[in-house]
DNA sequence: CAAAGATTTGACCGTCTGGTCAAAGCGACG
DNA sequence: CGTCGCTTTGACCAGACGGTCAAATCTTTG
């Protein structure tokens, strides 16, 4: 296992290809449809090679995890509290799609560990994510009571602004299935879900 | 292989039984993640006897799937074209989330596939989804042309429904993690995906 | 250039997994 | 009660899988 005081040239770029690798096939076969071969071939290193610089599969995959959090609930901290409520909301559901857009592995990734239990990353759930999101439901409900935004419940806004931009994402398939070839997808979607939100948020 | 032509009382029986443990065992752990050993124990049957009423592993998947589909897309056909459209939207809506807590295995098992490129259904989402989807934002476009509902893009209207009431069953780890224990996620899903709904389709 | 260390690999292992098969149990019916 | 067809199972198999290991190769550095 390579010495965590010196990281080399070679096993950082060797890291970067495992975990590149490794996201392309957990994010299409999940974590126990994913082999370590397939990842290997991926990757264009040996099996052997991937347990010298990942201690095992799991070592992967929670790696991928780890950054992808963060990665994750970045768009949220750059909402500013002293905006304009609606439009930082709505960047911040930009910002939310694009990422969907620009990384559907991670999206698919992290949605595919939620939906089987979260088993490895629970712990992050109820711990930095539901301080990170309590935080900003005091501040959605301080523009609530403003009056600046429709009432509603905070935390539940914030899942409804989720739940829309991950869709487009994590159901891909789907979506493209029903819109047909034609149509582009991303292009209409980044209208219609600010258009969504705006509705959402006017004061009454 | 049981013969189609006379499904006795114990086929019956032990078909069910199976569906039942598939259903526990796919949606938990994925087809790949899925053994049928733990089908077998769950279902209270040897291995070698699922195999006598499936013919493979595929083939139990493949049964749930096709049952799924059916009850996934009932309640959009009830929608009536000659009812109120809000009502009938938030009827919809309702029938949806109700669908997702009674039935979060199903939720979740159908996430999954999609999420994993839809292999085994791509047809049917291409086929059946899309037709059934096509002639509903027909009537969703009238009732926009008619000023009853806001206008917007009645596929990406279904969308959000879609994204919004799956939410709940899907990443119920997530909503949970993030809400705690103490708050009844379902019952404020249910009251505060009512009230977003209102709010998108009220016409300007 | 030689020694020391980092990196890479072929061969291998134990286990798990989907699936097969022949034989045994069992229930209905003449 | 015997037989015939439906049902069930223990034993087994071939391939895949995660992981190990000792040996080989390549890099760095004194």
């Amino acid at each position: 296992m390579p010495d965590d005081a010196g990281p080399t040239r070679i096993q950082a770029r060797n890291r970067a290809r495992i975990l590149e690798a490794g996201l392309d096939v957990f994010s299409t076969d999940g974590f126990r449809g994913a082999t370590l071969d397939a990842i290997a071939g991926a990757s264009g290193l040996s099996k052997p090679n991937l347990l010298y610089y990942f201690s095992s599969k799991e070592a992967i995959y929670l790696a991928l995890l780890d950054s992808l959090l963060q990665t994750w609930l970045d768009p949220l901290r750059a909402l500013d509290p002293h905006g304009d409520p609606v439009e930082e909301i709505l960047a911040y559901v930009r910002r939310k799609l694009t990422l969907a857009r620009d990384f559907p592995r991670e999206s698919r990734l992290f949605a595919g560990e939620i939906l089987r239990g979260a088993p490895q990353i629970e712990h992050a759930l109820a711990g930095d994510l539901r301080d990170l999101v309590d935080s900003h439901a005091i501040i959605l409900s301080e523009w609530m009571r403003a009056g600046r935004i429709a009432r509603s419940d905070p935390h539940h806004l914030i899942f409804s602004i989720w739940a829309l931009t991950q869709h487009y994402a994590d159901f891909d398939v789907q979506v493209r299935a029903v819109l047909g070839d034609e149509r582009d997808a991303w292009a209409e979607a980044a209208t219609e879900v600010e258009q969504h939100f705006r509705r959402v948020l006017r004061p009454d």
